[in-house]
RNA sequence: GUCAGUGUAGCUCAGCUGGUUAGAGCACAGCAUUCAUAACGCUGAGGUCGAGAGUUCAAGUCUCUCCACUGACACCA
């Protein structure tokens, strides 16, 4: 049985920024993770392409909605592959199957009596293009943002009942681990206790997008749209689009990854669409942080806008993967510093692991003949051994919470320990004795399994460097099986080690 | 405005129920050193723990006030 984890599906007003980047590494690193321990996962991606926003920016471009979507989501597409991310799905809200899906569900969900016709009233910004609240007394408000005049609106809209399912969704979101981050878990709870009102899923002045199956006029409104890509992606395209086979193809999901500021959506809107449809709940939402440059926000009058594929070209996605998974805590807002991102990379990945790899096949094919070191000698306990175990255990542990920041740390724990372990051991200095050569061997087999651990472990982060590693260990295929692998005594005593070259190198 | 969170070495952060000289990693300085990508290792310098007051034999850790930043407070894709 397939589980699918999702990105958000982007909306595509604008090409994609390092925020969305952001996200896809981190949903792109967990799906990698959930393969090697060979779980059958979809990982889906996607773009959100109807709204107003999007009729209006094609618009000023002179060109048609659609050919503005068709651009941007190529360079979506475009920018994953460069990235090289694994999904498995890349949805279009413009799809046909999907638009069947969003009519099917939106019958479902009428039919069970959760749809109903009302106004949505209230003072609105044509430049912030959303409602305000505004004090009740103001007879003429202004926008705080524009300081223009706002516009009285009485439209009729479609609302979902959101408030029938109070009661769920109040057990639902209090429930151990389905919001998460913790801290973010608290503002939901604090959110829905208030009571939930009823939200509209319906525009009658926005005609890109899809139409409301019976009322003329209306089109389908963001969240009644854009959340349930989730589902359309994961019907095979020969497939007959029905919400009752969703269930043979991956759903529910195993996570929704997705930025804080759509959290509230996918904890509250969203399970209660499900439950209306008598679809299965997602088991979690992960709600991350957002990034800032340099300890500002980034923004166009700053300038300071980080470009993912610039930062691509220039650094490569290990370096890039390493830094926002293994310094930032998933969950956390974080800091793209570029001084600090240069020295941990180089510091991390290329001193501490990268160095370590290449002076121990060094060291084994001076003395080893260019080969993994034979030998029966044994001592008592093995200390990389135990620190080895370790990491394979809390690393699998951390993964598997998405704490992606902690498992580096635990990988990087264990390539330390292996560097201590060479310079305690001192192999050069007992090499120059004959009768130490077993010792030796020993030594140098247990530093070079340690780096075949390493290397396997922090695949789901930095799968090139990982690739790297393992075909200098000459150990290549064994890189897709972490139940097979992931335990000590896998590297093959005798097996040829070809000349050493930097794993990473280092940048800046 | 209301509620919540954060504020600890240059940077990123640990510090549970209050208890000896406040910790780690990175950066920096010195030493050592070749097996190695001037890497690894060792040593060191760096903090009035946001500010002030209070409780206590004892506070980074509890209470109060203040300051700064962040988030939530419903339609922001």
């Amino acid at each position: 049985m397939s589980i699918s984890i999702t990105t958000p599906l982007y909306y595509v007003n604008d090409k994609p920024h390092l925020g969305s980047t952001y996200s896809t590494i981190a949903t792109d690193a967990y799906a990698r993770y959930l393969r090697l321990k060979g779980k059958d996962i979809i990982f889906v991606t996607g773009v959100d392409e109807h709204g107003q926003k999007i009729q209006r920016t094609a618009a000023l471009k002179g060109i048609s909605p659609s050919e503005h979507c068709n651009d941007v989501s190529k360079k979506y597409l475009e920018l994953w592959d460069k990235w090289k991310i694994t999904n498995d799905r890349f949805i279009r809200t413009t799809s046909e199957s999907h638009k069947k899906l969003v009519e099917e569900f939106f019958l479902r969900v009428k039919a069970k009596g959760d749809i109903k016709l009302g106004n949505q009233q209230g003072w609105y910004c044509v430049g912030c293009e959303e409602y305000k609240d505004v004090d009740d007394t103001d007879e003429e408000p202004n926008c705080p943002i524009h300081l223009n005049k706002l516009e009285w609106r009485d439209e009729e809209n479609l609302f979902f009942c959101l408030s029938n399912y109070q009661k769920e969704i109040e057990t639902l979101v209090r429930s151990k681990y389905f919001i998460q981050p913790e801290s973010r878990k608290n503002e939901i709870v604090n959110f829905v206790s208030k009571g939930l009102k009823d939200f509209s899923i319906s525009r009658v002045d926005v005609t890109w997008g899809i139409s409301v199956p019976g009322y003329q006029g209306h089109t389908f409104y963001v969240w009644f749209d854009a959340l349930l890509g989730y589902l359309s992606s994961l019907l095979p395209k020969e497939e007959e689009v029905k919400l009752d086979n969703l269930s043979k193809y991956g759903w529910p999901a195993n996570v929704h990854i997705i930025g804080k500021d759509i959290l509230r959506f996918h904890a509250i809107y969203w399970p209660a669409m499900l439950m209306s449809a008598n679809l299965e709940l997602p088991n979690k939402v992960f709600g991350h942080g957002f990034l800032t440059s340099e300890g500002q926000k980034m923004g166009k009058s700053l300038g300071n806008i980080i470009d993912p594929e610039k930062l691509l070209e220039i650094y490569g996605e290990d370096a890039i993967r390493w830094y926002l998974l293994s310094d930032i805590k998933f969950g956390q807002d974080g800091d793209f510093q570029n001084q600090r991102f240069c020295d941990l990379v180089n510091s991390n990945l290329a001193n501490t692991i990268g160095n370590l790899l290449n002076r121990t096949i060094a060291m084994s094919r001076k003395w080893f003949n260019c080969c993994v070191p034979i030998f029966t000698y044994k001592e008592e306990s093995n200390s990389l051994m135990s620190k080895a175990n370790v990491s394979i255990e809390e690393v699998i542990n951390y993964y598997d919470q998405l704490s992606f920041k902690e498992a580096c740390q635990s990988i990087l724990n264990l390539a330390s320990s292996a560097n201590l372990y060479l310079n305690d051991k001192e192999p050069w200095k007992l090499i120059k004795e004959d009768s130490n050569k077993e010792k030796v061997a020993y030594y140098i087999y247990n530093v070079l399994e340690s780096c075949r651990i390493v290397s396997l472990l922090i695949n789901p982060v930095v799968p090139n460097l990982s690739l790297n590693m393992l075909k200098q260990l000459n150990l290549e295929s064994q890189i897709n099986d972490w139940n097979k692998y992931l335990n000590w005594g896998h590297l093959n005593q005798g097996a040829e080690l070809t000349e050493p070259k930097p794993v990473i190198s280092k940048i800046e």
